[in-house]
DNA sequence: ATCTTTTGATCTCCTTAAGATCAAAAATCA
DNA sequence: TGATTTTTGATCTTAAGGAGATCAAAAGAT
């Protein structure tokens, strides 16, 4: 299973859902996606935009979970 | 842009497209896409897949490039 | 209380991966 | 070398789900 942080990554960073969609253009609905984690794939420009603006690494965003 | 490291880690690995497809199930489009960088976006399925397969972690698969 | 902003929900449209197939190229073997 | 098997490139259709938009409710600000 691959978790999604952008939920704890904007937390830290007290950003809103609509800071980010402001400041990276990307969809609403898609930053919600992933930030609710129902998405099941990504855009790899959305990954790389998202990753710019929040300052962070791929793998700070994306990690895969051992099974449980 | 998104850099997949795919084609490297493969050769390294001496895989053969066939090969991973073989052991991961996942659909050889799917694969060729990636090993070839035509593909604008991944399942996290896929993802998880293949890092588990090739026994690395996603930051060895994907990576953001500096702009040139 | 009113106005603005944010967000959750939901809808349609569109892109592209998924999946399948065919033929050519490459590799394996007799 | 010729025959057989494997691999791969190309391409087509189908389908999944993100893109984009909208509406209403909730939250926040004035």
């Amino acid at each position: 299973m691959i978790k999604c942080h952008l939920s704890r990554i904007m937390g830290e960073k007290k950003l809103k859902i609509a800071d980010v969609t402001r400041a990276t253009g990307i969809n609403r609905g898609t930053i919600t996606r992933l930030y609710q984690e129902t998405a099941l794939r990504v855009e790899f420009d959305v990954l790389e935009q998202l990753c710019r603006y929040l300052d962070c690494d791929i793998k700070e965003l994306l990690e895969i979970q051992p099974d449980t």
